[in-house]
DNA sequence: TTTATGGCTGTCA
DNA sequence: ATGACAGCCATAA
């Protein structure tokens, strides 16, 4: 089994309109070093897993420049189709839209 | 086995 | 605020 299987997990949580950063996800995993091994898992996510991985942001709160352009477009649209807004800079309010597992919206 | 490659992060100028 | 640097480590070849 896969470590993956563990990221897909954590991802899977996220409730729609929020967002969770590689390296809190990673820490949630108890590996506090391995944020971008949760970007590459998620870069290798199979679609029909049905993960959520748009809802997976830098630490900036931004959407990270990836290899596949306008697949980064893609995301901030699924994002900002379950409510998540970006400033004029293109990036998310982490204070308010941080996934919290234990503070609900 | 060894090498290369990343959807990153934290620190410092 | 922005930009550069060095760690970090699981997969794939």
């Amino acid at each position: 089994m896969p470590r993956y299987q563990a990221i897909y997990a954590i991802v899977a949580t996220i409730p729609e309109g929020r967002v969770a950063t590689y390296g809190q996800i990673a820490r949630m995993l108890g590996m506090p070093r391995h944020a971008r091994q949760v970007g590459y898992a998620l870069a290798a996510t199979p679609v029909e897993l049905s993960i959520p991985w748009h809802r997976v942001v830098n630490a900036r709160g931004e959407i990270s420049p990836r290899r596949k352009p306008g697949c980064d477009e893609f995301q901030r649209i699924l994002l900002e189709d379950e409510g998540v807004v970006f400033d004029a800079g293109g990036r998310i309010s982490l204070q308010r839209f941080q996934w919290r597992p234990a503070s609900p919206p």
